[in-house]
DNA sequence: CTGCTTGCAAAGTGTTTGCAGGCCC
DNA sequence: GGGCCTGCAAACACTTTGCAAGCAG
């Protein structure tokens, strides 16, 4: 929110809705709910605009999308807000391919993985940046057909 | 290619072409790539039948996709074909958001995080699916300004 | 005022689908 | 021959972009 003036960025309604959002949620959101929802606090607020406003955010550091297999991106803060803690702090996120759903996982379970990317191949691993896919536990026992 | 009449599925020319074209190459193809090497073995295929083919292949288990962040699923083959060794085990990849190069990691690297979930959480994980995003060494470097 | 941001619409990319005809087995 | 497979075109979902007008600083 202020780290925009801090960043020289300007403030407008889009991007103030969209931060608004995504603070006010403990979800993943995708683009589409966000603008579902930025459009309540900014009426006529355009998609494109919100994906724009997303891009700039992310550049800035202050959010952080996830690349779900075969659908849309889902976006969250990445720096905790004033006074909100919708921002956790590290996470994977497994996507099932049998149902669908999402699973996050905590930073500290890639860890391990993190840094033996770092030492053996100087690969620097975002660990949020793409679910894991997999198969979940529930779907696993409904195979036994 | 002997895989389709043991499991009761038709022998045509798009998947027979789909099928030489994974095992004539080590790398990994999108769909793209695949519609125009298929096109040369077989003339007239179309990008509709190369997916038809590669998603029937895929849940015969003969091939696999990963997901690339923002650009075509690319594919391979995952078991190994008559001859040929085309067909790497198993293994991930790593994709730099940088350059967007494609790194392949052995699936060894990979195992302690498939147990450590297995056993946590119950999700079965496959590495394979999806690519795991970063920063690769090179990038790294150039990043020092 | 200056120029970054927005709204709009249209294009783009990657993939899927409905349908009629064709080929594998 | 029956039914799966194919070619075609159109639809689809998600995201990006060119342009003129608008608002932030």
């Amino acid at each position: 929110v202020a780290v925009l003036r801090e960043r020289h960025e300007r403030v407008t309604p889009a991007r103030r809705a969209v931060l608004d959002v995504l603070a006010g949620t403990d979800h993943h959101l995708n683009a589409d709910e966000i603008v579902a929802l930025a459009e309540v606090r900014a009426p006529g607020v355009h998609r494109a605009t919100v994906y724009r406003a997303l891009a700039t955010l992310g550049d800035l550091g202050v959010l952080t999308h996830t690349h779900v297999a075969g659908s849309a991106a889902v976006y969250h803060l990445s720096v905790p807000v004033s006074g909100v803690e919708a921002a956790v702090p590290v996470h994977g996120h497994l996507q099932c391919t049998v149902c669908g759903a999402v699973i996050d996982v905590p930073g500290t379970t890639l860890m391990p993985l993190v840094l033996t990317l770092a030492t053996d191949l100087g690969f620097q691993l975002q660990p949020e940046h793409a679910a894991l896919l997999g198969v979940c536990g529930d779907c696993q026992s409904d195979a036994r057909h």
